[in-house]
Order: C-alpha cells, then sequence, then structure tokens
DNA sequence: CCTGCAATTTGATAAAGGTCAAATCATCTT
DNA sequence: AAGATGATTTGACCTTTATCAAATTGCAGG
C-alpha cells in the first residue's frame, strides 16, 4: 500500500522497451494479485519519486479475509476495477492510435484533476510514452499536431485544455487530420 | 457459466475493428465484473457456434459469497488469474510484433492441447487475427513466413509444429527474419 | 458430386509510428 | 548565475503492418 510518493507496475519487453501497466499513488495498494494466487508477481513495480510503501503479510491477509464475511466482496469489488481498466487499456492499445490514447489519457488527468481548463502532467513525457505504449519522440510530435490544431497548449508539465470536447471526440474516433 | 459452445468477450472500435479479449469454452465462467462491482459490463459477447449458457441472478449469487466464507479466497484467485492473462496479453500488443504474438499463441494451443507436435485451431483465422489485435491477411503472410522457415506447417485448421523451441524463442524475442 | 457463399490468400500500395542522431531545453548544483 | 546533466524535441529515414482489390480455396446444402 503506498503510503507516500509513486509507483509504477511494469513489463519490459526482450529488447528492454517498458510497457507501465499502471501508476499507483497516496493510498492505493497493489501487488495483491500473488496474495490471491498463491503464485509469482505477473510485472515489475519501482519507485517513481521517494516513497513509503506499507507491508501486509499473505497469511494474516488471507486469515482476516476467510473471518470477515463483507471483506470478500468489497475486495472482489476492486479487484473487477482493475480489469476494467485493463480491459479499456487493451481497447486503447489495440484499437485506438497515438493520437486517440494520448487524447484519452489527457481527459483521464481532466477528471482526476477535476479540472476542463488546463490539466498538470504527474509524471515526465518519458514515462508517459511507456504508458500509453509508444516513445518520446511521438508523443512530442502529437503534442505538436495538436498545439497547431488549437486542441491544447503545453507548457513544459501544464496542459491548456483549449478544446475539451475535440479532445473528447478525438479519443473516440481518432483522427488528427 | 458456459455449459456448452464457445463464447468470445471482445471490444468494438469506432470503425467497427474487433479486439478479442478472452474466449471462454465449457465449463468457464464470465461475467462476474459487473456482478462484484455493481456497474455495467465492460465488454460485449457473443457465441462463436451454437451455445447453452446458465445464468446465476447477482442477489443470490452475493449472498452466497458472504455467507461461504471460503468461497471469497477462490474467487479473488480466479479473478487475479484473469488479471494476470490481461497483464500478458497488454504485454503482447504493446511490447510485441506480430510473429510473436502468433507464435505465443501457437504455443498456448499446444500447452493447451498438450501436444508439442501438433495443434489445431479452435477458432477462425480471421477471429485469430482479432484475438491477437492483427487482420486476417497479416495472418496468412506470417504463418507463410513461418512455413518458408521451416517453424511449423499450415494445413487449413490444423498446425504441424516443426520447431518448437524455434517458436518459443521467437515467441519472445520476436524476429522473423 | 456440384454449386454458391464465405473464408482465406495474394499482390500492390500507403500510412503510422519506430529508430537513430543531433540539437535544444529544463533543472539542479555549486 | 554558469555549468553540467538529463529530458525533450526535431529531422531524416526505415520498418511494420494496415488497406483495398482480386484471386483462390474450403465447405455446407441441395
Amino acid at each position: 500500500m503506498v503510503e507516500k510518493g509513486k509507483i509504477k507496475v511494469f513489463k519490459l519487453s526482450y529488447e528492454g522497451k517498458e510497457q507501465i501497466l499502471h501508476i499507483y499513488g497516496q493510498g492505493h495498494s497493489f501487488g495483491e494479485v500473488p496474495v490471491y494466487e498463491g503464485k509469482n508477481f505477473p510485472a515489475s513495480s519501482m519507485a517513481l519519486e521517494k516513497s513509503v510503501i506499507l507491508f501486509l503479510p499473505r497469511d494474516k491477509f488471507v486469515d482476516l479475509i476467510t473471518q470477515t464475511p463483507g471483506l470478500g466482496m468489497n475486495l472482489l469489488a476492486d479487484l473487477s476495477r482493475r480489469l476494467r481498466e485493463f480491459t479499456i487499456q487493451i481497447e486503447n492499445l489495440s484499437l485506438k492510435e497515438v493520437p486517440a490514447r494520448l487524447a484519452a489519457y489527457i481527459i483521464t488527468l481532466s477528471k482526476e484533476q477535476q479540472n476542463d481548463k488546463q490539466v498538470v502532467l504527474p509524471i515526465s513525457k518519458a514515462q508517459l510514452s511507456n504508458l500509453i505504449g509508444t516513445t518520446p519522440e511521438t508523443v512530442s510530435r502529437i503534442f505538436k499536431k495538436m498545439m497547431d490544431l488549437s486542441y491544447i497548449e503545453v507548457e513544459t508539465k501544464t496542459i491548456l485544455i483549449e478544446d475539451y470536447e475535440g479532445l473528447l471526440e478525438l479519443s473516440d474516433s481518432g483522427n488528427l487530420s
């Protein structure tokens, strides 16, 4: 469980390319899969900044689950949420092009930060490219194109949203002419 | 729960392209996410052949979970398995090229069918292309290349495996020269 | 066994995005 | 504030895979 900081969970390819599965922040727990399944971790993880993590030992945790009637249902709901998120990530990677994925990410940030006028990138652009399954060069080029077409304005870590509706449409139909 | 037949769970893109998330056969259950989470289905599903499906009503199911101590843990393990599978699918889509994904699929079939000499495709090549995130044309071309390089021999639905080790390597490093 | 329809394959072409190298920019240290 | 270091951007080029059209093959029903 993340007490403080930011953790990425990711996979590496044979050539060393990285795909981030999820980034966990304060209050989030992660790494339960091997606890429930009794097998190894399906992915790697690394702190993106100085962080404090709490560790719960497996046996105590399993005892707690089997003895607390309502708990299981809550944990099932939690895992289901992640399953749903992975479903969306598969959809994004397979059915959307990079501009649509980038637009979708900006919209997600906008919802998280509850601000449809501007968002602040919580991670570097290099990490962002690993998250949406592309390269820093491509992210850079598509940000530029989005600026040319007046969807957004990018100033280092801050993105001004100039056309929220446009981004929304882009995240779906994905056509950056 | 699939009593008989074969069900695909999939997502459709804006343009109508399909990505299959999973194919469920006899004895598998699916569609639990909305039961646990209390929300809508994250994907669509369709029978690939004439099938018989059992439906368990949500409230009875939830009662059963909260009243049966050991059950929750088993269901958590089951969901964890799917989370792990999605993890692999994300890895495949993002970090591997089509030849590697196709090789990985053949190896999966080989393990499922417990036969490292030959496998039988359980679905059409068109569905296969939707499963590994590509097109029928590309599947056809890569099968051909794999035959040229003596990895396999393809006869309609049957694939003879001529170089299992080679396929294994290909599924990892992905280099079909 | 033949016919017709759907699935698959093949060929030609194009588009998206990756790679590599170099230039520029941001930020942290002193 | 100046340097140094790492992150980002830009340019040129290349690879992979998609797309579209046409040919071929496989197969179910008559």
